[in-house]
DNA sequence: ACCATGACGTTTC
DNA sequence: CGAAACGCCATGG
């Protein structure tokens, strides 16, 4: 894990995250300017958790608010409880009003 | 350079 | 609705 652009800047939009707010591997994707490399996002996600930074990947979801990466969580319940813990309704591991809660990266500042 | 992998996305069955 | 087939692309062996 040298890289330092295409994975630093996904950890620092998901660190960007609101709380009480989502955002999907597409939106992450596209705002880096790769929108065809959604599955980096994600796989850059699964290396999150070996960033020092805490990264709040549970506030990273597919395009349809769908928590398709909650099995690499600790449990299958954890991402969905620190986001229900968030005020994020979530039934059938689909967040409900995903257009809501839905946050579209901006403004965001790649430190670097 | 080649091949395999993947927390995606879209389309098709 | 679920599964599968593609497409896409960065990363690592």
């Amino acid at each position: 894990m040298k890289k330092n652009n295409f994975y630093e800047k996904v950890y620092i939009v998901a660190r960007h995250i609101p709380t009480g707010r989502v955002t999907s591997y597409g939106a992450i994707a596209t705002y880096l300017g790769a929108k065809r490399s959604a599955r980096m996002v994600g796989w850059a996600m699964n290396n999150s958790h070996k960033q020092e930074l805490p990264v709040p990947a549970h506030r990273v979801v597919n395009r349809l608010g769908i928590l398709t990466g909650k099995h690499h969580f600790d449990g299958v319940n954890l991402m969905q409880q620190l986001l229900e813990n968030e005020g994020i309704k979530i039934i059938e591991n689909q967040i409900q009003d995903f257009e809501k809660v839905f946050w579209q990266p901006e403004g965001i500042i790649f430190d670097k």
